[in-house]
DNA sequence: CATGAATGAGCATTCATTCAT
DNA sequence: TATGAATGAATGCTCATTCAT
């Protein structure tokens, strides 16, 4: 390798840096407009004055509102994952840790509305498995939820026919929950911690054995 | 009366039946075109162009946008109000009421998405600031579900330390399943329906004293 | 003459009447709304709405919005010119007449905003001469100044050179009270009550042989 | 500086110039309209077509469409300013001086009839609210007309009872005729220029001691 | 004579997107 | 790489006017 070809690497490998900054940059600043504005008035020329670019230069970075918003997602969808990941080793107990991914997923949703609403809410398309690549898998993720509740199953902790419908009756009740406070005005921040409690209740003593 | 008088009685009432036609056939489109192009891409122009008159005319039967979709949201909700009001006498025993309820909650806003998605994912101010005449009331919707709950606790069916909260959480329960089967490409309608009958047993059992 | 005729003539005149009235009506409910919402804001529509009749209905009396805003100008022109007539023979002397004149000028355009922007302001046109055919002529209106000065002159009461000049700066002169009044908030009716003594004795020391 | 700094200096100052060039382009072009159509149906569209460009492209120059009548007045009334200042000392005598302003006064309204028509007769709004940041204030103009007059006054060339009322008299005469000459296809500016003179003298007679 | 449903052309404004520089 | 000027298509809405009934 010449000294040459060294410094040129070196460039090049600068200069994918800053392209990642700015990307990086701009899916920051798209995050902070959308959480600022909501998904109805979220538009790119906001994201462009925010970080001192011109609307122009986002499109080097994504081909279109679209994929900012996938982007976007993704990102959202990766710490929401991430989150359940951490949560779901919080203990031995099967059933324990399927109360504790329970109230995880509320408090994610209660504590980051903008994501929940672009990604369960307004842009679940982005999730269908075939557009996906190389971001975290949807079916990944809440194969979590059903291996523990395979888990607990097998404990003998609850009982459940059909898994896969029990499954979707709990993702129902937990996304209600992050629905209902995300788009009605009266349903408080203080409602949804006091279903919260209910719901793993209901859970809880629904599905005992 | 004359013959002429009849006449113009008759002429006058086709006119209304007319009036009263393209006003109902507006509605349709819209409730069509809103559930085709959800709400943010939702207009008036594309309703117009969808029953092949003038954007124009949209406004002799409706002051402005918000006003249809009001009109929708109305039109919907005195459905489902009466819908309810109908299914909470179908059985004496106050337990099998609630669950009618809830499967009734369910299958109508399986069966009425686009309504569904306006009034309870996109605009539940029409129904909060109480701008509302002779519709309906949400209170008076929602009080139903109270009482029948209040007459499940007094004959022991169900426990509920505290029945405000318990009520959020079925209705959270109910709510994220029709919001999931309305937004998740996924969550199929069988999906909805599998979920709903382990919904209705977690009630069931969730709450038993 | 048959009695049939007689019958005919007499239907057919009271079909002119109510003819005459309802156009009479039309005209009167504009003035009021013109009155009301001013020049920029007058639209048919409200006309129509005033007199409960539909929005057609002005088209059989008038052959468009133009028209009957040329009819309106020319029945308050009448009034105007009127009462320029009455007010130039309310004294003998000629100078008398002519403070006069000007007063009765400023008090109506001060009394009559709508009548006099319309006129003055906004539609001059109407009554550029060829326009014009059976209604009060804008230059015998005019005339009536213009004899009136002459007058003056030859009494020795006031002096000048070019008449027809000096009649433009006169007239001017109480436009542009009047127009004042009319369109800049600031310019109160105090102020233009202020302006129109100083301007009469302006008129008269100004004019002084 | 580089070479490549010189460059972008020399395209940046390009562009704004360009920038500048097709704001002052707009600008007249919207005088232009404004003269052709009056206010009532003076259109960004009508502009924007008339210089070749998109509706949108206005929107990059202003705000929106009272932002662009504004600037227009502003400007306007700057010239009208700056004239009225320079031709208040083209005399040292304090009645030459309130001729000069008068002639000043009338002839720039004729010259400048959309810039007129818009401040004096349609939104005046422009000035009386205090939104006006760095343009010469309109009290200021006009304090400029009030401090000759009692400059004249201490000199003993006029009398005035009440300065005030006597300066919006001399402003009413103005006012009227660039208003009539403005207004009235009939009145000409031959006629215009005829009052004008008349008004002069009569000021000057007028106001005698 | 009168209706009133309907239109068509217009308006201000917004925004994702393109492209020459 | 980044700019930023420009567009084109859209939107909600208003109104004078027409016309079949």
């Amino acid at each position: 390798m010449t000294r040459r070809q060294r410094l040129q690497e070196g460039s090049q490998k600068r200069r994918e840096q800053q392209k990642e900054e700015l990307y990086q940059t701009i899916l920051k600043a798209a995050g902070d407009m959308f959480l600022k504005h909501g998904y109805e008035d979220f538009s790119l020329r906001q994201v462009a004055e925010e970080i001192g670019y011109s609307p122009g230069t986002i499109y080097l970075y994504f081909d279109n509102k679209d994929e900012l918003l996938r982007a976007l997602a993704e990102q959202g969808f990766a710490d929401f994952s991430r989150m359940l990941q951490t949560t779901s080793v919080s203990s031995s107990d099967p059933l324990e840790r399927m109360i504790a991914l329970a109230r995880g997923y509320i408090t994610f949703g209660l504590q980051n509305p903008a994501f929940y609403r672009l990604i369960f809410m307004e842009r679940p398309d982005f999730f269908v498995h075939e557009t996906l690549e190389n971001a975290p898998k949807w079916e990944e993720t809440f194969g979590l939820w059903h291996s523990i509740m395979e888990d607990a199953i097998q404990a003998g902790k609850i009982r459940a026919e059909d898994p896969l419908k029990t499954l979707d009756a709990i993702w129902s009740l937990l996304h209600g929950i992050v629905a209902l406070a995300n788009r009605m005005p009266d349903f408080t921040l203080e409602r949804a911690l006091g279903a919260a409690d209910v719901a793993v209740e209901m859970i809880v003593r629904g599905l005992r054995p």
